[in-house]
DNA sequence: CTTGTCTAAATGTCAGACATTTACTACCAT
DNA sequence: ATGGTAGTAAATGTCTGACATTTAGACAAG
């Protein structure tokens, strides 16, 4: 990857940060390699050497790259990166282009988290996650039948599975919620939506919902498993 | 709280951040209160402003402070703490005296999870995994019988869920693992060992390991969540 | 009572010099 | 030839002082 290709931008350190961030997350760099030297950079898109020291720092403290004095800047492995910094949610957002180990990794996470916090919701949602439930859940409906509402739709499906983290009422699983966001998204915009396949997902997050109207931690549990489910379908994980 | 109750240090900004956050951990400011300035903190710890603000930098990556030019800096409430954040695991490591609503929070979060990756862990564990288990399980046996290796059985007690988190084999799970580390050392030294209680304890992980042995996932969810309810009775969570 | 403006103080930014660490090279001695 | 060693260049880390920007509060005019 060279330095050339990389577009300008407008604004500060956490702009440029995120111009980087988002070039390292799409794979454009090999663990191992040399990024370029903060001098070029500041070249490059113009801006003082403590804008450059500024954006590296994030990128090392979430983990994406390995600085030392006199050796310089390298990136590294996937393995390293600290998925749960909340920078990188922040550097996330948006970024439809994950790289597949990526996206089955998280995937594989949700499969197995997402039934427990729907249990918990069960159990702890309060009349605002309630309402906030339900709102998603129609946003969903509203969104279904026309295709030309396709990011509306994803909004709302990321809105009832952030509302579900958020019924969990645990601080943990919240921030968790809050982290996984744009990941979520990233796999809700690379799923292959057929026609029917809308309603399928409706349905399946409309069990879930009503388990947690009535309580019911195992059958949220359940629903929610089945909800991904569908979600591997559409991103092709199984057939 | 006031500056000049905190102690000097040695070293250069990243000890500084430690030494803050640790206070703010501690709960020695309320959310809201105002931090002290930039050249205050200077001048008391006799370091560069340089150092203070990578130092500040830091804490409010964490979500520790709320700084904005003009107004200052001041403290944010818990609910906005990123917990999961890499950097605050690294402050948390040693701290034994955590804010008990935390600590009520981190609990219910591992009752939940833990079950699952044990689950996970049977079907995935590789050799190496399953070494780690039986190196930190055999650790805890040695050190069980005496109380003067109190400090040795936590240190094994955590690498035993380390390595549970680790033997997932998801890179999720696995950053989960190592976040908690610091964590599940407070749970493990908060609890109030009588002398059978080891007893028990390590019986209820020796489940665990045995059934991720047999790669039996329900066994090792089961044992996972036995082994939990050990950690809150000498919690005092329950009786 | 509201509004506008001025001022002080705090954080944010910049530029340049210097310090420290590292890798590489050339050289000398064995 | 080979191995150790000093030197050198280049990269990141740090310091310093000045300046910019944002904010809260005081104060006077409307």
């Amino acid at each position: 990857m060279t330095l050339e290709t990389l577009p300008r931008h407008q604004g500060g350190a956490d702009e440029l940060a995120r111009l980087l961030a988002r070039a390292l997350l799409a794979g454009h760099w090999q663990p191992g390699d040399a990024f370029p030297k903060e001098l070029d950079l500041g070249r490059h898109f113009d801006v003082s050497r403590n804008q450059v020291r500024n954006a590296l720092t994030s990128l090392t403290s979430a983990g994406l790259l390995d600085r030392t004095a006199g050796r310089g800047t390298c990136v590294r492995a996937m393995s390293d990166w600290h998925l749960l910094d909340p920078l990188m949610s922040q550097w996330m957002t948006g970024l439809t282009d994950l790289d597949p180990q990526l996206i089955r990794a998280i995937y594989a996470f949700r499969f197995s988290a997402e039934p427990v916090v729907a249990g918990l919701a069960a159990e702890a949602a309060d009349a605002d996650d309630i309402a906030r439930l339900e709102a998603a859940f129609e946003g969903m409906q509203k969104t279904a039948t026309s295709p030309a509402a396709r990011d509306q739709h994803a909004e709302y499906d990321v809105m009832f599975h952030d509302a579900t983290y958020q019924a969990s009422h645990n601080l943990v699983w919240r921030q968790m919620g809050h982290l996984l966001r744009p990941s979520i998204m990233a796999l809700v915009h690379g799923s292959q939506h057929r026609t029917d396949a809308f309603d399928d997902s409706l349905t399946r997050h409309q069990h879930v919902l009503e388990a947690i109207l009535r309580r019911d931690a195992d059958a949220a549990a359940f629903a929610a498993r089945e909800v991904l489910r569908r979600t591997a379908i559409d991103l092709g994980i199984v057939s």
